[in-house]
DNA sequence: TGACTCACATCCATTGGCAG
DNA sequence: CTGCCAATGGATGTGAGTCA
C-alpha cells in the first residue's frame, strides 16, 4: 500500500475507534440513533459520526479522536506534526445543510474530543463541546431534551430519506477483523491484558492508571466487538476478542451482561439494549 | 458408531476487597 | 489489622452436535 494510504487508512481507523468509544459512552442509554451516516442534501454530501433523535430535537455529533496537543494559529489546529483547519468551522456546514431537512431551532451540533490525550492551548466557550472528562456533563445535556418518541422517529425516517452509501469518503477500505486486533482495551486505547492479574476485581492501566472492574473492562471489548461486526457474538469468538481472559469469566461475563439466543451449541450473545443502534 | 469439540455447569482452593 | 465474603482460575463433568 502507498505511504498514503496507509496514513489515511490509519487516521479513518482512528475515527472508527473514536465512534466506537462515543458508542460506549451511551451504552446505557435508550435514544434513538444513526451511526456513521452520509446525507445527499441539495448536491452536497456530509458526513456525521452520530445522529440522536430526542424528542423533536435532532443531534448530530462530530466525534475527533484527536490524541495529541494541539495549539490555535489563526484559523488552523497544530501539533507538532501536522496543521490542520479548524474543525469547529466544519459544523457551521453541516448544520446549514441539515437545515434544509429540519427547522433551526430543533438541529443541535455537538462536538466530542473524546481522545484523554487531546489538549488545546485555548478554552472552548461553545457549551456543545465535550473534553473527554464530559461524559457525565454530555449525558446530563442529552437527558435534559428528553427521550426518544414518536416525533423522533419521524425525524429519523424522515433523514433515512437522504441517506446516501458514502463511497466517495470511503473507497474501498476493509474493517474486518484480520485488520483489528484482539486484546483488552483500556479507555486510552490501549491493550491492556497483561494488566488482568488472577484473581483480582479490578485492573489498572499501565498507561494512563485507570482502574478498571475487570467484568466491566471485558464487557465493554465484547460490546465494541458486536459494534463492530454489527452482530451476536458466540463464546468462542469472545474468548479470541478478549485474549488473555479466562473462558470462565467470559463466561460469566456473557452470562451477566448479554442476551443469549439460539440454542444447543448456537448459542449467540447480543447487547441487551441492541434496539437502540438501528443501523 | 465412536472420537472429538463446543458451550457451558459445578466444584474447589486461592486470593483480593473491604467493613469493622 | 483481621476476618468474612465475593470473585477468580483451573479441573472436571455433561450433553449435544460434528465428523470420519
Amino acid at each position: 500500500m502507498e505511504d498514503s494510504l496507509i496514513d489515511e487508512h490509519a487516521r479513518l481507523l482512528k475515527g472508527f475507534e473514536g465512534e466506537l468509544q462515543f458508542d460506549l459512552w451511551l451504552a446505557n442509554e435508550r435514544f434513538l440513533k444513526l451511526n456513521d451516516v452520509y446525507l445527499k442534501i441539495e448536491n452536497s454530501t456530509i458526513q456525521l459520526d452520530s445522529v440522536l433523535f430526542i424528542d423533536d430535537k435532532i443531534i448530530a455529533v462530530d466525534i475527533k479522536n484527536y490524541s495529541s496537543k494541539y495549539r490555535v494559529i489563526d484559523n488552523h489546529w497544530s501539533n507538532d506534526y501536522r496543521t490542520i483547519p479548524n474543525p469547529l468551522e466544519s459544523i457551521t456546514r453541516q448544520h446549514f445543510l441539515l437545515s434544509k431537512l429540519f427547522p433551526k431551532q430543533q438541529i443541535v451540533m455537538m462536538m466530542v474530543f473524546i481522545n484523554p490525550k487531546f489538549s488545546i492551548d485555548k478554552a472552548f466557550h461553545n457549551k456543545n463541546i465535550y473534553m473527554h472528562y464530559d461524559r457525565l456533563r454530555l449525558l446530563n445535556d442529552l437527558k435534559n431534551y428528553g427521550h426518544s418518541n414518536s416525533k423522533s422517529l419521524k425525524h429519523l425516517n424522515h433523514m433515512k430519506r437522504f441517506i446516501t452509501d458514502g463511497s466517495i469518503f470511503m473507497k474501498n477500505y476493509d474493517f474486518s477483523d484480520k485488520q483489528i486486533k484482539s486484546g483488552i482495551l483500556c479507555s486510552c486505547r490501549k491493550e491492556i491484558s497483561s494488566c488482568i492479574q488472577p484473581s483480582c476485581k479490578y485492573t489498572v492501566c499501565k498507561y494512563c492508571n485507570t482502574k478498571h472492574n475487570t467484568k466491566e473492562l471485558i464487557r465493554n471489548n465484547i460490546i465494541e466487538w458486536i459494534t463492530i461486526h454489527k452482530r451476536p457474538i458466540t463464546y468462542k469468538e469472545a474468548c479470541i476478542w478478549c485474549e488473555g481472559v479466562s473462558g470462565s469469566t467470559i463466561e460469566r461475563v456473557l452470562k451477566k451482561y448479554f442476551v443469549r439466543t439460539g440454542t444447543n451449541r448456537k448459542y449467540l450473545y447480543d447487547l441487551e439494549n441492541n434496539h437502540q443502534v438501528l443501523k
